[in-house]
DNA sequence: CGACCTATTGAAAGCTATCAACTGGGGTGG
DNA sequence: CCACCCCAGTTGATAGCTTTCAATAGGTCG
């Protein structure tokens, strides 16, 4: 299952006295584990281009995923030394990761990460909301509106680069769950599915409302 | 319903120009809110003692207790200007504050809010893993493995200082589960429960085993 | 064109929420 | 000092939503 890391760094490429280097670039192929949850915790990464999901499992199996990250996240976060969460790309991807102790040596690394780390923990903090306290078809629709940038007109269709099963394992719903919630709100005319992972929101509105305004 | 806030801070209080000192305290009753989602984000804050929960609202009224902190922890986090939670103590506590400007020069302030904003996001993953894939009764394990210090021996009983409402909005149940779950726990023998708001956890691998073991 | 994987839809079971009544402890006031 | 009140918690019965199990449909790739 483990997928192989297709490295390109260029120049900087293995050489551990590089590591320290403004960023090492890893280039990968979509559906491919980056880290794995328990691992020593050597690097702290950052998403570049693409997407890649956090996920965590219980010992009977049971995975949540926990965080979906783009451009500027940052991932790879230690617990007692072990990475917390497994990460894996969503699409193709470029990472760049970072010795961690350059956070100690890098102020400019330092800072960016902080602002980083506390957008994130505000997006955990709407994430616990969902998770405790919305009805499945207000996660799916809260789901959906966070993908759709702000921007984005009415005429464009989102990507969904996801299966049920992983909006499920986000939004703490089963697959089957995810797509009767779909299917309601294309019932109800608040989206258009050209696909199955192709979606159009075609009353923001209604949506939003679902959504809880957030 | 707004409670007011104490201030004792010495000969630092009430001096504008003196917001960027080392820190500016203030001692706060417990129940006392400290500050609400919504308003403008000028402080960032630390538990230096006690105990403070984040909220989050729904409009409809329906409530998120998204982060339990204790000492060290950090919040008043903004999102587009404005505190992304409410913010109110459980016990009676000690709050640190900072100017959000101080970020940029204090470079000390900065490496301890970096290191403190990564190990809340890793609760923050846990808590995703609770919300979004546990049963009722796991969840209450896991509340009451997380509140009980890992040093803390059998005998020592632990002092609830929320309602039953309190950890229902914490877990994403309601309080009569919460009470069920309690009274599970009780009568499968993990857990004695001296009063409604003191716990002594008797089966600590049971627990755990209930709780995935995290 | 067929195999396979993902998604959809249906029916039934299970867990939690909801509604409601009762209990108990603490504090207040007589 | 005791009685009563009030609020938090407990417990019971029922409803509702999501899960589970199962079968069907759709799409993609060889």
């Amino acid at each position: 299952m483990r997928q192989i890391i297709e490295e390109r760094t260029g120049s900087f490429s293995r050489s551990p006295q590089l590591v320290e280097a403004p960023a090492a670039n890893l280039r990968v192929a979509a559906h491919t584990t980056v880290l794995h949850e328990g691992d020593p915790a050597r690097r702290i990464m950052e998403v570049v281009e693409g997407a890649v999901m956090l996920t965590k499992l219980l010992p009977d199996g049971r995975r949540q995923v926990v965080e979906l990250l783009g451009p500027g996240d940052v991932f790879g976060l230690a617990h007692d030394e072990a990475y917390a969460c497994s990460a894996e790309t969503l699409t193709p991807s470029v990472i760049s990761t970072h010795e961690r102790s350059a956070l100690e040596r890098d102020p400019v690394l330092a800072a960016r990460l902080l602002r980083r780390f506390e957008a994130q923990l505000c997006v955990m903090h709407s994430h616990a909301l969902v998770l405790g306290r919305m009805s499945a078809l207000e996660r799916v629709a809260f789901f959906l509106l966070r993908l759709m940038p702000e921007g984005m007109v009415g005429g464009a269709t989102l990507h969904l680069s996801m299966t049920r099963q992983e909006i499920a394992d986000f939004l703490g719903l089963t697959l089957e769950t995810v797509s009767r919630a779909f299917s309601e709100l294309k019932r109800r005319g608040l989206v258009a599915l050209l696909r199955a992972d192709e979606v159009r929101i075609q009353d923001r509105g209604s949506m939003r409302r679902l959504a809880g305004a957030a």
